[in-house]
DNA sequence: TTTTATTAACGAAAATTTTCTTTAAAAGAA
DNA sequence: TTCTTTTAAAGAAAATTTTCGTTAATAAAA
């Protein structure tokens, strides 16, 4: 019955990493205006967050503040960069290029935070061999093909819903491991596949729901 | 009488919203395939979760499962979509058209949660005047008079994260009472404002360490 | 040099969320 | 009908995450 007890002792809470990003942000921010030193309490009442939780989410990577002046702005760039793995560029592959894969393909944000999707596969003959920002769209079933060049191990999922399960196992026995998930399903996979769940949607949910709390 | 009448006057937590698209879509698929029932063991054995998570998140709309023979299939979706607020179609102006923001212009799965964006703002000569996706594109300068005819409550913002807290600012003072937050910047707002943070980046922080535990 | 104020680090406590356990209801079988 | 099995619901327990309180270090001031 207990399929995945496993432990999580030593693991980075979610959490702490899904902020660690906010910080370098606003490390970056400082650095622009040339401040050398940022103490987290700083960090915390610019960012309004508790000045706690801000030293405690940075006690996970290996930097050190100095008691009474803080951390140093730009080794703290460099670690959290090279903490969240923003400074080795992982190539990926896009399965499904419409309108929200299409989305990914035309943003250049992600190249800068590690993430190059370097082909991206579909199945609808009017786009199969043509380029979106450069990066060449292949029909499906060349993906095996394509992956035994390649060695690709992040794929990127917005295919539509009911064929997320399919694409992402087919995928994974490619030898992707791991899925960056924008569809709205929960896909089931093996223990050696990591899964990140990126609806949209479940944000929109959350940002109505709050939002009617106001409306009276 | 309602147990969870805590300090958060009953909201619905978090995590439980976030999963409640995730239902949708599998019972989606599942009226697809004409079935009538679901049982919350169903759910939970098809997406590979905890079938009494299932019934709490449920529980907090105002749907009731038949015992042995679970919740019907169509009400559900009913109830879900509309206590999600997918069902209302909220307008909204989006903040930054640069390559993320054109990303969600293109998107066409928004307006089918309920998202509809009425016109976008910007800053760069280049695109002011311009159409993208049926989405004109006015200066940055012009939000406040436009707001007076429109009266929208809902911000997307995909400015470059140096402008959020400016932009966000700005917004409010417009009337703007819901902000999507895109960029990685965390902003800080009055109490009267939701703001629902979706960054990517952050996302892929989440799974770049997460990978890291594979490769070993 | 000594004192004072500010800060990171650490562990404890509180709050939140998830999982486990029990209970009652009801469909289907005997 | 009566029994068995499956299920939703509700409450308890466990795990996780956040907040709180304390301590030690140290830069700046006296």
């Amino acid at each position: 019955m207990s399929t995945d007890n496993k432990k999580k002792e030593g693991l980075v809470p979610e959490p702490s990493l899904r902020r660690m990003p906010t910080y370098l942000a606003y490390l970056k921010m400082a650095k622009n205006q040339n401040q050398q030193f940022v103490s987290s309490t700083h960090i915390a009442r610019d960012m309004g967050v508790d000045p706690t939780q801000v030293t405690k989410d940075l006690s996970y990577t290996s930097i050190v503040g100095k008691t009474r002046v803080g951390y140093e702005v730009e080794p703290l760039i460099n670690i959290l960069e090279e903490f969240l793995g923003f400074r080795t560029i992982d190539e990926a592959y896009l399965f499904g290029a419409g309108s929200l894969g299409n989305a990914l393909l035309l943003d250049h944000g992600l190249s800068q935070f590690g993430l190059k999707i370097v082909a991206a596969f579909d199945v609808d003959a009017n786009i199969i061999g043509k380029e979106i920002a450069g990066v060449p769209i292949y029909h499906m079933d060349d993906f095996h093909k394509m992956q035994e060049e390649k060695q690709v191990n992040i794929g990127i999922l917005t295919v539509p819903s009911e064929y997320a399960q399919k694409v992402a196992h087919d995928i994974v026995d490619g030898g992707i491991k791991g899925i960056w998930n924008f569809t709205p399903m929960r896909i089931r996979l093996g223990e050696d596949v990591v899964v990140q769940d990126t609806s949209l949607y479940a944000h929109l949910a959350v940002m109505f729901n709050r939002m009617q709390y106001l409306k009276k």
